[in-house]
DNA sequence: GGCGGGTTTGTTACAGTGTATCACCGCAGC
DNA sequence: GCTGCGGTGATACACTGTAACAAACCCGCC
């Protein structure tokens, strides 16, 4: 199985991820569609946040064009299933390793340097962005946290180097 | 002096951001131009977070165009100065009514029905954000943090109604 | 005043991102 | 067969942002 290196907490494969996905639709009576599973695949694989358009033209062959609305559809309906994630500060998505539930308050933790993306959920940080809220006199209805940076991984090979 | 409805926590007005702008231009020997003025004016008086291509035809006139390229770089230059920001779920720009210091963890507030945004800090919540970075091994550079929702007046608003 | 160099703005063109629309296909249900 | 419906293909378009170059402007200096 692919591996992409560059940051190490990516813990479900590319099989894991198209396997969930698959019994996520089957059991809610959704197609998982080839070009859904493609498209899937294609962010599953990547190691990093891809474009639509990227994924368009990785999707791409000599005589098989996909073109990047079909991927915006794919894309659309893999989110609303909770199994990719949109990256805003980048126009990007990533493929969601952790199955968590939907409105729960996950940060994106991207990689300057390698580009990968992760996943952290806290309770701590969701409890104090709650509490901030409501001081506000605010109520949540969607969060997006993304936060930029350097991964351990490359962080650690900055200083070796 | 103009206050827009329906958000009712931003506590400066359009002349107090406009002046703030001036002084922060003048104390770093920066220019504040008339189209920066304009561009500042703009975001300051809409009440609500205005793409750049809104700002442009706000500006406009018959026989004075504006062309977005100029407002993109009034805005970079006022970002840079830290007196607008940018709501990257939105493609938009508010002004910064608040001053704070570069960097620091500031969450923008977006109501789903008036459009209103709202900048909220809180210790607790960077805190939070602090040590759930530092378990995951990730340095942090730069964050976003955007909840978008209904502010406490909209949400009054629709009890009474 | 005239000159030189940095900054700002105007203008055009272009790249990147996302959506609307309509037609076509495949398949389930009648 | 026919119909309804969801998915896909294809084109066109709107929106967002940047590159490149020329013109204008400002300001210190000769
Ligand atoms: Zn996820
Ligand atoms: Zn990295
Ligand atoms: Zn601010
Ligand atoms: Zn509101």
């Amino acid at each position: 199985m692919h591996r992409h290196e560059g940051h190490d907490a990516c813990q479900a494969g590319v099989g894991d991820m198209l396997a969930r996905a698959e019994s996520v639709c089957r059991e809610r009576g959704l197609q998982f569609t080839p070009l859904r599973r493609e498209v899937m695949e294609a962010v599953a694989e990547a190691g990093k946040a891809q474009g639509a358009y990227d994924i368009a033209e990785t999707l791409s062959a000599p005589g098989k064009r996909v073109a990047p609305v079909s991927v915006y559809r794919a894309l659309d309906f893999l989110m609303q299933q909770g199994l990719v994630h949109r990256i805003a500060s980048r126009n990007a998505f990533i493929p969601c390793a952790h199955g968590h539930a939907p409105g729960e308050g996950v940060v994106f933790l991207i990689c300057r340097s390698c580009g990968g993306v992760d996943e952290a959920s806290s309770e701590e940080l969701e409890d104090g962005l709650d509490r901030t809220l409501k001081r506000a006199g605010f109520t949540p209805a969607h969060s997006i946290l993304e936060v930029e940076g350097d991964c351990g991984a490359c962080r650690g090979r900055q200083e070796a180097g």
